[in-house]
DNA sequence: AACGTATTAAACCAAATGGTTAAATACAAG
DNA sequence: CTTGTATTTAACCATTTGGTTTAATACGTT
């Protein structure tokens, strides 16, 4: 599986997005993680797992601790992902495009303006 | 499913990316979004379905066409949850973090500068 | 050596995923 | 009204997922 599927599916799961919020704060144990949820340790364990392959989390070893800490790299590049179509929920965008419509809609009969109106679209504000 | 699982797991899958970035450019009907991949027709709607579960695309009809467009709007709140780890995976925070670090290694002897480096760490840049 | 605590592994289960093929539906055009 | 095109549904299958309970393992303490 590549990288960006494994970092989505892992964000895919309530619990896991708690785990790492958790986690945002500082490292923990195992039973630290475990604590708020209402769910069997071994349940937290392959959760963990999954946040594991997917490079969110690294864990250490101190005696029979595993301390979890969170990496947030691979958010990195879910963030350029996503990124690509912040213009298309972006509120100024979508109040442009309504906007233009709009004079589109109001010059069916006066084509200069919809002229005017068609060449405004291609630019990118 | 809350909104965010379900926007994540739909962006966990390569073929319902292309998907979405071909519909970035423009509607589509279900055959022009098949054509570049190897796989049957059902199995592209099945994954239809599951953009349109997440409100990722919207389908009109038009005769016997059921085109689909991108609806972007659940990546902003996708975009929201990863942004409050974005200082975490910032090279400008790692490299301010790393001098800090060096800074306190080597003042281990000298209590004034160490209390300051830990009056730095707390403001965000 | 034996016990207690922290964590993982194994075995199992129900439900969801991602794919298939074959059939059904919806609509336009002869 | 039959045919062709676009799309979905149904039935099926293998794999993954998210959970469980019951061991097993690893390490510190007594």
């Amino acid at each position: 599986m590549d990288r960006l599927s494994l970092t989505f599916s892992a964000l895919a799961d309530p619990t896991r997005r708690a785990i790492l919020a958790r986690l945002s704060t500082g490292a923990a144990s195992v039973n630290e993680i475990a604590a708020p949820f209402s769910m069997s340790l071994p349940a937290i364990s392959k959760h963990l797992k999954v946040l594991e392959r997917a490079q969110l989390i690294a864990r250490g070893r101190e005696a029979q601790w595993r301390p979890c800490e969170m990496k947030a790299e691979p958010l990195r590049e879910a963030d350029a992902w996503i990124e690509q179509y912040r213009q298309m929920w972006e509120e100024r965008f979508d109040r442009l495009d309504a906007y233009l419509m709009e004079l589109q809609a109001k010059s069916a009969d006066a084509k200069a303006t919809s002229a005017k109106t068609a060449k405004a679209k291609k630019k990118k504000p």
